[in-house]
DNA sequence: GCCAACGTTGGC
DNA sequence: GCCAACGTTGGC
């Protein structure tokens, strides 16, 4: 079992919209660490759902429904998509401004690496995390 | 194979 | 809307 964040901005692909599908094609990384990252999911990863511009807070928990595929976007066999389904919307968001000022975060990718998409997440922070989004 | 130029992402 | 960071491209 693995922990993954990824990135969208609501404008293209929102957690409402993620819930109301049911389930997604995580499709359009073109970037290489995203994509190798994509490859690692496991069937069941748990994966953090993080609104990039427009909130820049993390939303929801989501799940790998289906491992990395070759990405139906793509001319290229290189690039690879993965399925994913809504677990839980987070009882609080976790904005972005908590996250770095919590010190067990300043070598999170997600702050060291702005603009990384997909993103391994250590167990510890994924539950510091959890136990952030309990509280207001 | 190096490195400058360019494009994109995403926080502010 | 601006700009910093950084990945990618392409000339040499």
């Amino acid at each position: 079992m693995n922990y993954w964040l990824v990135k969208s901005e609501p404008e293209a692909f929102s957690w409402d919209q993620l819930v109301k599908d049911g389930e997604t094609v995580w499709s359009g990384v073109r970037n290489y660490t995203a994509r190798n990252n994509l490859k690692a999911m496991e069937k069941g990863d748990l994966v953090l759902f993080y609104h990039s511009v427009t909130g820049k807070e993390i939303v929801g928990i989501a799940k790998v429904s289906r491992v990395a595929y070759p990405d139906p976007t793509a001319d290229s066999v290189a690039w690879v998509a993965t399925d994913i389904q809504p677990v839980k919307p987070l009882k609080h968001p976790v904005p972005l401004t908590a996250i770095k000022e919590d010190a067990r975060f300043k070598d999170f990718s997600l702050v060291r690496q702005g603009r990384l998409s997909v993103m391994p997440v250590d167990k510890e922070l994924y539950d510091a995390i959890l136990a952030m989004s309990q509280k207001a």
